[in-house]
DNA sequence: ATGCTAACGCAAATGCGTTCGCAATTGCAA
DNA sequence: TTGCAATTGCGAACGCATTTGCGTTAGCAT
């Protein structure tokens, strides 16, 4: 039933090339690279699609629009204050668990780290030196 | 210029009383029990301008809409799988700065632990008991 | 090569959190 | 007590992410 089609393809290799979640809109732009007439809504109905056979996972961060990413194994993430991207954090901690206060259950956690990225980092320092 | 009215004060006391995190319409219920006729509308006019004077502070978790609690100091949250409230987590460890990969300045972070809280754990071992 | 139908592009529509316009009300300074 | 501007209630409107209807295109099984 579900066809190989060149606009799920181009949506998958974008969120394969990017290795970090993304927002629809960016998936767009990525995509329409190889599809140039590429419509957003094809990337929100592939998106629903690969979601629903969980190729992809939905990430969800605090006051953000919903970013999209290829299933992998459990990670945080990181929000660059500066350019608004997000990468993937691997590293993870058993304390964080041990939070709770006596009496909660906790079953899972989130972390999201937030501050400046190489890039960015990079970026002001060469603007510092400039001046 | 800023006036004492009985819809502030209600507000007020709703986020005083909760001492967590509400959404506009827990804190339009909450408040009502003071001033029946309150309006939505109303809420979100007195919750900008305790935003403004940083007499309450916006807690955004993923996925959700934003909610209010009073200003205090850092903490993180706990969201209950089962009965959708959020309640605050005083406890931290620097552990978490730490997970980010190399290259990343980390300047902030949040932490959200999702389980069951002390009430829904009561309410799952009650029903299971009387089986 | 042909036919069926999933998938597409496009524009309009939806849902929902939040804000706005405006007339009526009310806090509070004089 | 009076007057004025801040505040309210109410309904309409907004913004934005996401979905849907529909006529057309294009996988793919036969």
């Amino acid at each position: 039933m579900t066809r190989v089609t060149k606009q799920r393809n181009a949506i998958q290799s974008a969120l394969l090339e990017a290795a970090r979640p993304l927002l629809p809109h960016e998936i767009l732009l990525s995509a329409q690279q190889q599809v140039p007439n590429l419509n957003l809504a094809t990337v929100y109905r592939n998106l629903n699609l690969l979601a629903d056979e969980k190729a992809i996972t939905l990430v969800h961060l605090p006051g953000q629009p919903t970013r999209f990413e290829l299933t992998g194994h459990h990670h945080h993430h990181f929000h660059c204050n500066q350019c608004e991207r997000v990468f993937d954090v691997h590293a993870c901690t058993a304390e964080i668990s041990k939070l709770a206060p006596k009496g909660f259950e906790v079953i899972d956690h989130d972390v999201i780290l937030y501050g400046r990225c190489p890039d960015c980092l990079a970026r002001s320092i060469a603007i510092s030196e400039s001046l």
